[in-house]
DNA sequence: AATGAATGAGAATTCATTCAT
DNA sequence: AATGAATGAATTCTCATTCAT
């Protein structure tokens, strides 16, 4: 791993752990074993820094998806593999989720959030077409709300992962215990399955 | 309004426009007309400024979930007054959610940390106790996860409203238009009371 | 004197003695026994203060030359005047003088820029009155080239006081000794009266 | 042209275009196709290459006045082309000129203005000689002040050419427009003949 | 209760230079 | 002779807080 891939390890750990604010180009330069000033030369400024993570995650959020799209398996196989995916993907990535939002929120730089929007269409639209192609194939109901079920299935996932002292202690749920994540996990992607099928499946 | 409410008030409305960490104390006190100082004087620092508006807001939520709880009604028309409740809230909240958890996020605070989650736990208390009701009631289901149910209520809404920059172009959906914006209301609260009822109620 | 005059003096010194860019603001507030944030609190910035530091020298200039035009003196007394008022101005700022030119020329300011020419402009203006004044009552020549007798008359003060370093050393004039400065004066003063009167005055 | 020219005529053009410090090693070495180390490579550092422009430019001038003074040509001719000489010189290195004088001021580095004050030494007394020799022959006066004479071509040319904003705005003078210039230029070169005989030549 | 001035710490960034190749 | 990566020092500015009134 050279100098630019730790930096961006190292600011990807950080900025969420502490959020983009709250991390200064010293934290990631000190993290990554790095001269203050690679950080410049390397990614022009901190914010760009935060760019490219995020660049890099929704490019490979969108293969994901892209690839479940494009197998054979029958509408509702591909919906759960879309929970299972996402399910992983945002808890394995718990550390980066949420930070998107929280900095979109913050309008300081109209640059990034439009960038970050592109990204995020892009992806939508991915996911969208999997629900599309479902109903055309009549399996899915053709009266639901495409895009509020994307967010449940999204904004679910999210509030379990996201603010992570809040679930970990309002849920009761452990934390740093590999073992019970992986259950909730379980539980998640079960909740979702049966919830989204419920709704989304003629009978 | 006293100074003291003014500053309260300009407080809550930077502070989700452009985040805590991007509001700054003369911000606030420049939109209330109030000294830089005065912050100080009546909150103690800006930290405590703003642990003063999540518990505010805060109790504001338990009062109404302890409300709908208190009623006679049955336990569905119950789901539906807090789907309800819920969508009027975070939406008319907007301003206000979603710092939470980012502030959540950002670990600097242990302190102020502890009292969100204290919140946050009363208030879930509160509402999982209008669950637990309907199920020994048997109008809902017994096997369903009760805290990850709560999550997709929450999540959802909070998905829709909480980026509202991807809420706006990704979702396509105008800003700034009451009408549209009431429309998208009563979307959600059909998707989530249909998609609740699915998954909560015995058949 | 408060902070802010403090301030500006402390600036006004280092700036001509090490330049603008060789001059930072902590040097600034050191002299002022200010502190750096004070810069910033007063001017906005270091820029600003700058610009400050050029308004009040060149309405100051303005003043003195309305009032050699506005008296009711003959041409070459007016003349006179000017000389001696711009010798003794361009030495008593000797400090300062020079550091328009210099900025200036660093292109990377243009609002600063703009607003530096803006008073020379005014300055100019008037200074030009005068000479056509002379000329309308037929005691200065009419074939003068206006422009570059005020270039020769700025420029020869400006020569011998800015690059002081060739002056103290390759004019061979002791530096720091009033005495001698005053001697210097003195000789520009009647070079300068000389050279004008010999090239402006009808015979 | 070798990569040491190149830099040395980059850097030229950039020093004089921002200034000294406000042009970086990394602008110099872009605009000359080199990379940045060469810079020390070839000149040690940035203080160092300018030392080396200034040292090629003054020689040049001391040519030129050497030049002048050793032809047979009566004083007062030799007057005319010393000021043609000093016109074109100064407006064809109207990009260098000025910042000499810049960075004399900034007292930082003793040891490069001692070496600009050698060279300018040099010029000025070969400058001096020529005067001088004027006075011996008994065209020129005798009780004229030869520095202040010499003050006043330089930096009525300097004046005019330098800060060319206020040249090309306060003046009223077009910029990049070569035959404005030239008329400029033959504007300047009458206007110091002429008051330059009129203070010198004995009647 | 309220103010404006002042403080000191900490932020991102930029720069000339050097090192390893 | 030439390069790209890396360094560390320096700079301006911003911020929350406190002091004197």
């Amino acid at each position: 791993m050279n100098k630019q891939e730790q930096i961006l390890a190292a600011a990807k750990e950080l900025i969420y752990e502490k959020g983009y604010e709250n991390t200064t180009v010293r934290d990631i330069s000190n993290l990554a074993k790095a001269n203050v000033a690679m950080i410049s030369y390397y990614f022009g400024s901190k914010e760009k820094l935060f760019a490219a993570i995020i660049e890099e995650n929704a490019t490979n959020a969108f293969n994901k998806i892209e690839y479940i799209g494009n197998t054979e398996a029958p509408a509702e196989k591909k919906l759960e593999a879309l929970v299972t995916m996402y399910v992983d993907r945002i808890f394995s990535q718990r550390r980066f989720f949420g930070i998107i939002y929280r900095e979109l929120i913050s309008r300081n730089s109209p640059e990034l959030n439009k960038h970050i929007i592109e990204m995020h269409t892009r992806n939508y639209e991915s996911l969208k077409k999997i629900i599309n192609d479902g109903q055309q194939k009549e399996i899915f109901k053709a009266d639901i709300d495409v895009e509020l079920t994307i967010a449940t299935l999204v904004g679910t996932i999210g509030q379990v992962v996201n603010p992570n002292d809040i679930l970990y202690q309002v849920y009761k749920i452990e934390t740093e215990d590999k073992e019970k994540e992986n259950e909730l996990k379980l539980r998640l992607k079960k909740h979702l399955t049966g919830i989204l099928q419920c709704h989304l499946i003629q009978k």
